[in-house]
DNA sequence: CCACCGAGTTCCGCTGACCGGAACTCTGCG
DNA sequence: CGCAGAGTTCCGGTCAGCGGAACTCGGTGG
């Protein structure tokens, strides 16, 4: 875990940090183990949380609040990302008609933020603000061959968690993918985040060539074949790179 | 004014709703102006809060931080809102080729959640997270007609403002609107919010009736007939509901 | 060149908001 | 009935947070 100031921000940051992608509604005492805080505290800290509704009150607990959303939608950088790559999402969707992905770097993970795919999608590990370990993905290959090199080395000498028995658990391995990855611009994924899953993805460039974020598309091992989309999906990274450059320096111009 | 109690959590509050949705950037002194706190206490603040990320600092002040919208993607509500609702507002973007919404009902607000729209997309007044009062478009007034009581006459009796000279600015006018709407399902707009710019839209209703969302088309006057697509609208907003409803009985039941 | 202004930063002593241990209520369960 | 786990309330001590004031810094104009 990270350090945490023994401040009142400290505490609330902890208590919305213990909510996970996958957690929909937790509990006082839940919350109590997983933050780790007294219980008066806590209760009054969760009480206060609820008023400013950056929490809600279910049935069953808590959950994360409405007024949290809200803001959320609005923080500027991610906002503008979503908005620009939504446009190329919906036509890779509509040229391959498989689950689109768009995800940023995070720590040592990927964090989903956007997600095309469909009624009939095909089922993938990720969900909207999910995250997947850096090494275990194609959008995370993506983002991890153009990272800057202390993240990569950080991640080649952290130990490398096994998602299914494909994936690439040793450093050598995944170096040598990171080195091709970042010649082509093109990361492919067979079964290593999720049996039966393939991918293919292109990482979204900015202007003095760090990464942004990375495009991808998923689809069944039985009828998809990653390689046929590798053109569109470095198209549509390159678009949304291109917008986004157009984008700010048009703001920074004035 | 929201009466703001003199908590930290309180001031941290106003600190973050001192960010609109037309704002990038806010410097140090707008941000003094905008909350009325003390330069000291602020500076600490937005200190420490740029910490925890919760803001970000940029060239030419905060911004709404990364971690913010990483929270607010993973609230619950909203999330399963916005993952349910994708594939519906896609077919009908397919469908129209037109500039799909999705809003939620906040305050006298709406708040737009969600949007498809191509690249070519004909302006809208909306921006993702983005509000508009609710008397003045098509989602507003879809999710007002479904509203309770409480909420309908508090907007009819607040003064309406004019956002063009075709915007419902007479409560009678509005009430009676209100009630078609209730009965059909459907709410029609011609240039209300904008100029140039005409809407279908329909509500989503949860398992007891009450609104959740709604789901709009927009399109140029010039060659947007509403009428013409209020069916699709109204099925994917029914499409949403049902799928909503299937969902939430399946997590309930366990 | 200095005077002035607005933006942002630092200092410091006071104080009440926040802390957490402990005692309490309220369930459901065997 | 007694126990265990969830959640709530109480209360005195203390330190995090408060804000006035004095400061730096960069730009502007007289």
């Amino acid at each position: 875990m990270t350090e945490v100031p023994n401040t009142l921000l400290g505490k609330v940051m902890t208590v919305l940090n213990a909510f996970g992608a996958d957690d929909d509604e937790l509990g006082f005492a839940e919350l109590g183990r997983r933050t780790g805080l007294s219980k008066a505290t806590l209760h009054r800290l969760l009480g206060d949380l609820a008023e400013v509704r950056l929490l809600d009150r279910g049935t069953r607990g808590y959950r994360l609040g409405g007024h949290l959303f809200q803001l959320g939608i609005r923080a500027s950088v991610e906002r503008r990302l979503v908005e620009v790559s939504t446009p190329y999402l919906e036509d890779l969707y509509e040229r391959t008609h498989e689950t689109v992905h768009l995800g940023i770097s995070e720590g040592h993970d990927v964090l989903y933020v956007a997600k095309i795919g469909g009624h009939r999608q095909t089922p993938t590990p990720s969900r909207l603000g999910g995250r997947m370990p850096l090494h275990a993905s194609a959008i995370g290959k993506a983002l991890l061959a153009h990272s800057p090199a202390a993240l990569r080395t950080a991640v080649l000498s952290a130990p490398l968690e096994r998602r299914t028995p494909r994936t690439i658990a040793t450093p050598g391995m995944l170096r040598r993918q990171l080195a091709t990855i970042r010649e082509t611009g093109v990361a492919y994924e067979f079964e290593e985040s999720r049996i039966g899953l393939c991918c293919v993805a292109s990482p979204v460039l900015g202007h003095d060539g760090e990464v942004v974020a990375a495009v991808s598309v998923a689809g069944p091992t039985t009828r998809f074949d990653p390689r046929a989309h590798a053109a569109s999906v470095h198209a549509a990274a390159t678009g949304i790179a291109l917008t986004l450059i157009r984008r700010a320096s048009l703001t920074s111009a004035h």
